[in-house]
DNA sequence: GCCGTTTTCGGCCCGACTGTTTTCAGTCG
């Protein structure tokens, strides 16, 4: 699956091209990218149909383009770039606060490549002789730099999961696969995977050892035995394969979904038993020394009896606790719950009915009211929320109260044309002062209002929260937007005070957002467990600006899961009739 | 390079913040 590729590469192509000072293009690029990034399918397979020029800023160009990197594996175009602009520009743009411009100024003046060069600038001072930098502008850029080197190479979830299962589909594929299944974090849906680990049964490992090493776009076999394997590929994400016996494949899949503490907790419990449990089972030991003629020493001889591992119910079941869900699996108290069996009955994707917090072109998405109610009705949604931008956030072509008008009637009119259940709204700004820039009677005209931070989110702690504890009791809100802004690999969360805000939630009956936009997931789940402690209720968005992303559900709803939320949490999950009361202003 | 109930050519959404530059450039969303 090469969409990730492709992404990575149009962005690049933007950012050589902003470079170079070259007007209009980049965005071009940048808006098929993020088209491409919400592509549910391959595109190979869109390729195959003919169909690349379907999607949304994708033109004749970079349908050749693509097509040109399908077949080939190359793109000359972007070849002659690299060519003509000799800096590892994405490695750079990567660092907060460095742009194109500077990129281009320390390139030109200081012959600037890398981060590696732009190191040796800086331990040799040698940035402050440069117009526009100041002592702020290389404290930033140093900062910048350690963010990156501290931050492991890691994927988001959203993106891990078509190579997950591609790699899975792939093992399938062999005869001598019996079963495959993916462990780690990423079946614990943690929001970024560092690596993917996969589990198979097979009589003939070395068989399906022999298939995994030898997939395409993989960049180095790390390793490769009988029964363990590692490959890197290509874009950077490292896989493990481990093949077992069906009679193993329980225990092991408990073993390698983890977490390590997990592991640690159980495993304790078994010893307590007079057990031990590993990745091979779960045996009742019976150790005995004895004396072994012509050796030496005397040797342990255990003599151990299976007692459990075809399954992790199994295992679990003979521990004496209830099933628990990959998701809860983090060592925070779901051991105990279990011995009590008083773990939360978690939501599952038949619960939700629908969504909150979809744009539209109406402000930055990319299509209309009526393209995306038909999306959720094909996706058999109950309603959807249209929320957008409202406020003085520049390119997001927010709405004002001109053009709210005519937004709530599009919405009225698509109600029209689907059974949908279409809810009007916007996500409007929290501004510098805790304000919101309409009016508590206008804002309360609207059936779901959500309010967020996106602008001047340096402030400290203090100020923060009272922008935020100010905005929710002084207007009408709804939802409290992705309470953290935090965007993962990129930007750390806002300096909030969380459990005032939590506190002031539920004072105000204002329900949290749980994003599910790949890039935020936002709260996350142990926030989300927090929250629901504080006895707050929360509300599954997206923030879906394409008909694609109304398919993000599952991360929001793993996020939730995360949390240790049920039905009576969620408002996405009630009779339409109490959710319409709730949401009453 | 893309796109069109304003257009097949001529636009391409803009405002806030930061830092530095005493009037604005660069970055971010």
């Amino acid at each position: 699956m090469k969409n990730l590729e492709i992404v990575q590469i149009l962005n690049n192509i933007a950012d050589i091209l902003e470079i170079q000072g070259v007007e209009f293009k980049p965005n071009a690029y940048r808006r098929a990218a993020r088209s491409i990034e919400g592509l549910a399918e391959d595109i190979a397979e869109v390729a195959g149909r003919g169909e690349l020029r379907n999607i949304p800023g994708v033109g004749e160009s970079i349908a050749e383009k693509i097509e040109e990197f399908i077949k080939t594996g190359k793109l000359r175009y972007y070849e002659q770039l690299k060519k003509q602009v000799k800096v590892n520009v994405e490695e750079l743009n990567a660092i907060p606060t460095l742009g194109p411009k500077k990129i281009k100024l320390l390139y030109e003046k200081l012959h600037i490549t890398d981060v590696a060069d732009l190191k040796k600038a800086l331990l040799k001072k040698k940035l402050q002789t440069l117009p526009g930098f100041g002592d702020e502008t290389v404290k930033n850029l140093q900062k910048g730099i350690e963010l990156l080197e501290k931050r492991p190479q890691r994927f988001l979830y959203a993106q891990a999961l078509p190579l997950a299962l591609d790699i899975a589909r792939k093992l399938r594929q062999s005869k001598a696969v019996e079963k495959v299944d993916i462990a780690g974090s990423f079946r614990r849906g943690k929001e970024t995977v560092g690596d993917l680990d996969f589990l198979a049964i097979s009589k003939k490992p070395e068989e399906v050892m022999q298939r995994f090493t030898s997939l395409p776009d993989i960049d180095t076999v790390l390793a490769q035995g009988t029964t363990r394997g590692s490959v890197r590929f290509r874009n950077g994400l490292q896989a493990d394969l481990r093949v077992l016996k069906e009679k193993e494949f329980g225990s092991a899949l408990l073993y390698f979904t983890g977490s390590k503490d997990h592991n640690i907790e159980l495993r304790k419990l078994a010893i307590s038993k007079k057990w031990t449990l590993s990745e091979y089972g779960l045996f009742r030991v019976k150790s005995q020394k004895s004396k072994i003629s012509g050796e030496l020493e005397p040797t342990v001889q255990t003599n151990k009896k299976w007692l459990a591992g075809r399954t992790e119910e199994e295992v679990y079941k003979k521990l004496g606790l209830s099933f628990i869900e990959p998701e809860l699996r983090e060592n925070t108290g779901e051991i105990a719950a279990a011995q009590q069996k008083k773990l939360p009955k978690l939501i599952t994707a038949k619960d939700v009915q629908g969504m909150f917090h979809n744009h539209t072109t109406w402000s930055d998405g990319n299509a209309s009211v009526l393209e995306m109610a038909k999306k959720a009705e094909e996706l058999q949604f109950r309603f959807l929320s249209f929320n957008d931008h409202y406020g003085h956030i520049g390119i997001t072509n927010p709405l004002n109260e001109r053009r709210l008008a005519g937004y709530l009637k599009a919405i009225e009119q698509a109600q029209k044309k689907t059974n949908v259940r279409l809810f009007s709204g916007v996500e409007i700004d929290i501004q510098k002062d805790g304000s919101l820039p309409l009016s508590r009677k206008k804002l309360q005209e609207l059936d779901v209002v959500i309010a967020s931070v996106h602008i001047s989110t340096k402030m400290p702690e203090k100020e923060m929260t009272q922008r935020v504890v100010s905005a929710l009791e002084n207007y009408p809100v709804n939802i409290l937007g992705h309470p953290t802004d935090r965007l993962l690999m990129q930007r750390e969360p806002l300096a909030l005070n969380l459990e005032k805000v939590f506190a002031t939630a539920k004072r105000q009956n204002v329900f949290l957002e749980v994003n599910g936009s790949p890039g935020r997931m936002d709260l996350p789940g142990e926030q989300v467990k927090a929250a629901l402690h504080a006895g707050c209720k929360i509300a599954l968005s997206l923030d879906a600006h394409d008909p694609n992303h109304l398919g993000y559900g599952p991360f929001a709803l793993q996020m939730a899961r995360r949390g240790w939320a049920q039905k009576k949490d969620v408002l996405n999950c009630w009779a339409l009739p109490k959710m319409e009361k709730a949401l009453r202003k």
